[in-house]
DNA sequence: AAGTCCTACAACCGCCAGCCT
DNA sequence: AAGGCTGGCGGTTGTAGGACT
């Protein structure tokens, strides 16, 4: 029997045993959290059955997964988690499950509904693939950066709040910071080395700094969004940056490390000329949309931050920079 | 206030690989 | 070796609720 046949077997038994679909009620949940503290997790079928769910087996799993595991964490995808998402979507594409496993608490599912919602409505904005060269510059060279940039600016605001120190460090070779993120994770990021003298983003410390920026964490768009979800199981996320962390050995240390997230020192100047040329637009035409765009990449405009950010653009585009 | 549109996300579906008999 | 079962994955759909007109 083929897959198709045996799937249609599957259904005609489903049907027969009158299962059922849809949303979850509250008394199916507690059945099912019930059922699996008592006798664990697997045999999704079987489990079902004996719980006194009509339900399938991979339905369970699901709501289990998705749903009812203890350590799902809620709430909106962080700065962190959105820099992340975009890095390792970048590196394997749509392999949620494995992009997952680099986010605690976050489902395949919960950052796949993040992609097709966020990442691909600003791919249509831009009249681009998801898919595309362009897009993905577009995300490399000026989203993942800008995410960078407010990652930092929220982590020195919720410092100065705190009255707690932040390491920051000017020294005569560089700016290098300590980006504290909402998880007590951190990361290293010198904005010299590698970003600001190969693409001149960041590049100048009295030209864009968290301490004489005027950023202020805004709602107004995804890419200005900022909500640091209330962590569920705190214990959980403790030493996540470690190389425990990360379950793909292979990348231990060297290349997931944040530190290296953006190290594009392999780009050359040519490679964003080609990019610009390969546009048939304006660069930041293309990337911010018509003025009229009230959901633009930006949303240019909208807040003084964002407007801030264009002008820092449009200066270094000026200069050639970029 | 009512209707329509949009967004976010839970849930389902088909396919596949691996294991078991 | 072949067929069946199970779990896992990525793609897609349905829908509740908020935003907009």
């Amino acid at each position: 029997m083929d897959e198709k046949g045996r799937s249609l077997k599957n259904n005609n038994m489903e049907d027969e045993m009158d299962l059922k679909r849809g949303p979850w009620t509250a008394e199916e949940d507690f059945k099912l959290m019930n059922y699996i503290a008592t006798n664990g997790e697997g045999r999704w079928n079987s489990l079902s059955r004996c719980a006194g769910l009509q339900r399938t087996g991979k339905s369970c799993r699901l709501r289990w997964l998705n749903y009812l595991r203890p350590d799902v964490r809620r709430g909106n995808i962080t700065l962190e988690e959105q820099l992340l998402i975009l890095e390792l979507h970048s590196r394997w594409g749509n392999r949620w499950s494995k992009i997952a496993q680099y986010l605690p608490g976050r489902t395949d599912n919960e950052i796949k509904n993040y992609w097709r919602t966020r990442v691909q409505k600003h791919a249509k904005q831009l009249k681009c693939d998801v898919n595309s060269q362009q897009f993905k510059d577009t995300m490399k060279y000026l989203w993942m950066p800008r995410l960078v940039e407010r990652i930092q600016s929220a982590s020195a605001s919720a410092a100065a709040a705190a009255t707690t120190t932040t390491t920051n460090t000017t020294g005569s070779a560089g700016t290098s910071s300590c980006i504290t993120t909402s998880n007590n994770q951190f990361m290293n990021y010198d904005y010299n080395n590698n970003m600001g003298q190969q693409y001149g983003v960041m590049s100048n410390n009295d030209y864009i700094t968290p301490e004489n920026s005027s950023v202020a964490v805004s709602p107004a768009s995804d890419l200005t969004e900022y909500y640091s979800a209330p962590n569920p199981n705190p214990e959980y996320y403790s030493g996540q940056m470690g190389n425990s962390y990360y379950p793909d050995q292979n990348l231990v240390g060297s290349q997931l490390l944040p530190e290296n997230y953006f190290d594009y020192s392999g780009l050359l100047d040519e490679d964003l000329t080609t990019m610009q040329e390969q546009s048939n637009l304006n660069w930041f035409e293309n990337i911010n949309g018509p003025a009229s765009s009230s959901d633009s990449l930006w949303n240019i405009g909208e807040t003084d931050e964002d407007f801030w950010f264009l002008q820092q653009q449009q200066h270094l585009n000026n200069n050639g920079s970029f």
